[in-house]
DNA sequence: GTGCAACCTGAAGTCGACTTCAAGTCAAGC
DNA sequence: GCTTGACTTGAAGTCGACTTCAGGTTGCAC
């Protein structure tokens, strides 16, 4: 099954090449993320660049981007034609302080748990595991990474140890 | 409002101290994460100690666990009493070494961008970000944070550029 | 002994990113 | 021109981690 015809992709193509299920792709174009002309009965026909299109979502929510946000930053980038050099720098650099953010907070993570490996304690008043997670945790449901630790969360009326 | 009685905290006390809503605490009690015991009338009683499960449940949870693999860590501790050094120890290292392949993830991501950067192409036949997102992605759907490059994918006939 | 906040239950809803399904239509090789 | 696999649609289902809701009960201060 060789490219059928001229620069035009099938749906079953375009999966196959990118590696998302047609029912992804279609989800896709739904949210407005890729664009697809149709035949005389419908069907839809990709262009070419929409494979590039398609790699750009994929990395970005590799980034930690959630496709709204990939719209967003898609709607920055030129409509269908190659970005230029200097679009593709800002949205590179600003998925890397996103990734920089990501490793910082686990390297602050790891950092506690060294420290608890460290005292072996598991004490309530005393681990910083405990104090981490203590109010840490209200970045909502779903598709959490790594966040949030939250410092200076006020003194506690200290607990005797369970 | 300070404690009511004796060691044992009711649900909204446990919630407030832990931080945590008390819907999320009586999920946690149906996943079997923690336990309370109940009053005449059926109302949860937690011994203090849950506070200390709770604190662990969110911090596996920041390590990138998810609620089964808690249970599973959980069970590995001795049941509702203080771990040990070694308990603690073997638990932590085990999430460092978690922690790490994430951040090896992203540090790796982040070369990609730099290269991208440099280059300025998002071309298709060459750009090491697509070549990562290409086929990078069957981690499901949910909770991925941060996941998965598949090195050598096969040779794929290489496309022209769109 | 009464009022009311805090508690109880099970069922259903939510969110994001999809997948699955049913029932029908299109494209193209023979 | 017919067959068959690829395509179409909208609706509903899935997963994890909860939240919200409705309708009822308990605990405790006054």
């Amino acid at each position: 099954m060789g490219p059928t015809r001229h620069d035009l992709l099938t749906i079953g193509q375009l999966a196959e090449r990118s590696g998302l299920a047609t029912s992804a792709l279609r989800y896709y174009e739904k949210l407005g993320l890729i664009h697809a002309e149709r035949t005389t009965g419908n069907q839809r026909r990709f262009a070419r660049s929409t494979l590039r299109r398609v790699a750009f979502v994929r990395a970005a929510q590799q980034v930690g981007l959630s496709l709204d946000e990939v719209r967003t930053a898609l709607a920055r980038l030129p409509h269908d034609r190659a970005p230029s050099s200097q679009d593709w720098t800002a949205v590179a650099t600003a998925w890397q302080s996103r990734i920089d953010r990501q490793i910082a907070e686990l390297q602050h993570m790891k950092a506690k748990l060294t420290g608890c490996i460290g005292c072996g304690c598991l004490s309530l008043t005393r681990c910083a595991l405990y104090n981490a997670a203590d109010r840490a945790a209200e970045a909502g449901p779903g598709a959490r990474y790594l966040l949030t630790r939250d410092p200076a969360s006020g003194p506690e009326p200290g607990p005797r140890e369970a």
